[in-house]
DNA sequence: CACGTGTCAATGAACGTTCGTTCTCGTGGA
DNA sequence: TCCACGAGAACGAACGTTCATTGACACGTG
């Protein structure tokens, strides 16, 4: 409920902002982005509700700045991973961190984020802009980590997606989700197409020849 | 914006139930549970906002009716494949009209009822229930059909499920979501689970051996 | 037919509440 | 003194909901 205060040298704006945006999540989790109220704000925040407009200009703000936040988070991670110099770990880290052990109230906020996409323009664009990085990056280690030139990141890509979404609103709904299967899915689709033995695209139907 | 009126010779109250829910789907659809007035819900509906509480309790009712219509409609489609007698017919139809070719309205509403069941209790038992029953069928029909006993369908189902949700997801917030790839992927993982032919799951990590 | 009566869907203005936001004032350090 | 920061009362707007009233229709009686 009480933070530090000062997380830079100077850092009264930032760090402000920081804070309220701590307790914006913890409230949006709760009660969704249009249930929660200013005043639950204020009080998680521990602050008046007419101060927070010393920061953002609108509760609006206030959520464009969160979702924001998001998106800058996931690009951080990222870039932490590819730092760390193996990129095939770097891949399954990803995997394992923001896909599976993600917390039930992180599941909770990503699914609202994703509803709010859908009939907010600034939350839309948001996403779409998330969706995009996350894609480009996921195509772009593909195809450093492919071992056969069977590879097809794109559509390895297009295989991937769905799942790791699906495990998310399964964490957020479902009480007791257990990821594991997913996960080991998940992997086994990650190796299988680095090596290039993903099936082909069926022709006419859906019926494919399969694996094996 | 305008109805038939009559769809039952005697159908007054329910018929007027459908007609508001109908109004209602639109408005949510649109701008959410918690956006969407009761003023919108008229202007839509064609009626005054005073005489939807002969129909519905409150405006929770009314969301709570909508789910409720929702997870009727799921086990009324069940049902009608289920008398089709082909059982692996059924299976593919069910993923092709329900998670495939699933308007963007009807991913938005279902994104928003999942969003809903995370902090409204009569929601969250609703969506509960239309998940196990889901789930029933789903392990009963795999059950059925497998072709080795190698086959698991409790594992399997764990694994289909979240690539379904998934698809929904994308339907909802990417413009021009192709759900094909997926849905490939969905066909190769049954076939695969019903010859028993997954991979077990791995003991220490999550690495596997893999397909094929 | 004409008329009084009862029924019921439907209205839409009005109500009390609650929301997001603004305004005024106080305080503490430079 | 000045200014940044903050508290909290107050504001107008908009919400979900209520309620007195309306209009249309069906009947039983003269």
């Amino acid at each position: 409920m009480s933070v530090p205060a000062s997380t830079e040298a100077r850092g009264g704006q930032a760090a402000r902002r920081e804070h309220i945006l701590d307790a914006a999540e913890a409230c949006f989790v709760r009660n969704g982005f249009h249930r929660a109220t200013m005043q639950d704000l204020a009080r998680e925040a521990a602050m008046s509700p007419g101060n927070f407009y010393r920061y953002f200009e609108s509760k609006e703000a206030l959520v464009v700045g969160l979702v924001e936040r998001e998106r800058e988070r996931g690009a951080q991670l990222v870039e932490e991973m590819e730092r760390s110099g193996d990129r095939r770990g770097a891949l399954l880290d990803i995997i394992a961190r923001y896909f599976v052990s993600i917390t039930r109230e992180a599941a909770v906020l990503r699914l609202e984020i994703w509803s709010e996409a859908t009939r907010n323009p600034a939350i839309a664009a948001l996403t779409a802009r998330t969706e995009a990085e996350t894609r480009d990056w996921f195509v772009a280690t593909f195809s450093a980590l492919a071992i056969s030139p069977d590879c097809d990141p794109d559509r390895l890509y297009a295989l991937v997606a769905p799942l790791m979404k699906g495990i998310v609103v399964g964490r957020a709904i479902l009480p007791d989700y257990d990821p594991g299967p997913a996960v080991t899915q998940l992997h086994a689709l990650l190796e299988t197409g680095l090596d290039g033995l993903l099936p082909r695209a069926a022709r006419a139907g859906p019926r494919i020849t399969t694996l094996a």
